[in-house]
DNA sequence: GCAAAAGTGTTGAGTGTACACCCATGC
DNA sequence: GCATGGGTGTACACTCAACACTTTTGC
């Protein structure tokens, strides 16, 4: 594209820089927790952050979102989906970044965070007891908080949090840890049988010191939504 | 900021261009209609689309957003929420760029779509009757569609496309316009009055031939939800 | 036999849905 | 007085919320 005149150079005027953040969730301890990692150097040497990274030029959100799953926290093939994009003009005062939040929703015992030579520290953090964060995440991390406790009402999201195999207890504590308050046991196993979403497998989880339970399956790993 | 070795100049390379499209809702002859802009000259000479515009390096997107309803459809003081990004690799063949698309609801009533010089013509489009797109701009109208009718079941944001007094039948027109069927009138109005989002008023309505209707306002003229 | 977690039903309140007629006005 | 749209109530089905005891296992 050849620029001719001024009025057309205008629109050459390099934008703000396109980041994406990611929010990746996981049930750890029965608390829902984020992965944040902790940055080395420059002004927010020491603070925690989402994993993130620049856009390049030849990816799409969705991709790029994808790497920074893949090269920052080791984690592939499970749920993700764009949350929102956050533009403040002060969120990073190393330059005007624009960022758009992704969230993925991992089993924590399929993946176990591991440093990377360039982050300082990695860790799962409980949601409710953020520490200082840099840039606008702790504001990513609330928006991201609500938009998951929102959709498990109308979805089978959840199913990105478990094993493939699991209790019905142990599915109602992933809806416990995320609305943050306990639930009924009959009317919660009655809704989400009603929901036809599981399916039954043949088998128990044995081992425990006490009666065992059903395992399920959830009958599709993709999100359905279910009203 | 300075760049003192390969590693860093790596980060200065220019992304994607960012922008942001606006689609402007309103209902109109009791079809819910999006402004269109037609485009003169270029690759998508002829073909319609949404209004934007770049993201300067010193505005937000809702900023940007918000100076894009001005110049270029003369809106301003409407509702407006950030809808998606939108990111494919060649959904500008003239140069990769992420696009935020936006949503509004204006009043089709109080405002006039005027055409500025550099388009070649502006205009309502009914949302089930879209022409051929620039972009992927019939994409983000759907997009759009799907949000709205999702919102309109849990919050009051169709204050955004109806006067500030208005009958009850009015209401439930701007309803079905943008469900696509028709609702039970006696159902539509035990709900909605049990949702304490109106006033009643103590107008009516004359000059039609039948019987006068009560007129009624929203008791805030602000996104609330209602359950 | 006891501790621990799994599993199971009923009732009442509230909400959503289907459905038809009278009322106030203009002409 | 008739055409037009405004305005109203009831019955049934369904969903949601509250609530306590029995079952199966390990030790």
């Amino acid at each position: 594209m050849q620029i001719k005149n001024s009025k057309k150079r205008k629109e050459v005027i390099i934008g703000p820089a396109l980041a994406v953040d990611t929010l990746i969730f996981t049930i750890r301890e029965g608390a829902l927790s984020v992965l944040l990692i902790q940055i080395s150097t420059g002004p927010y040497g020491g603070k925690w952050a989402l994993p993130g990274g620049i856009v390049p030029i030849n990816e799409t959100l969705d991709e790029a979102a994808k790497k920074v799953l893949a090269k920052k926290a080791g984690i592939a093939g499970v749920h993700m989906e764009q949350l929102y994009s956050f533009s403040a003009l002060n969120r990073d005062v190393r330059g005007r970044t624009v960022s758009v939040a992704y969230f993925a929703l991992v089993d924590s015992d399929k993946f176990t965070p591991k440093t990377i030579s360039y982050y300082a520290d990695i860790k799962w953090q409980d949601v409710f007891a953020l520490p200082t964060m840099a840039f606008d995440h702790k504001e990513i991390v609330n928006y991201g908080v609500a938009r998951l406790r929102a959709k498990i009402e109308y979805s089978n999201i959840v199913y990105g949090l478990l094993p493939k195999e699991f209790t019905l207890t142990e599915m109602q504590s992933v809806y416990e840890a995320i609305i943050g308050h306990a639930i009924d046991k009959r009317n919660f196993r009655k809704k989400i049988l009603s929901l036809d979403i599981l399916v039954e497998t043949n088998k128990e989880r044995t081992g425990s010191k006490s009666r065992p339970a059903k395992l399920y399956r959830f009958k599709k790993r993709q999100l359905v939504f279910t009203n």
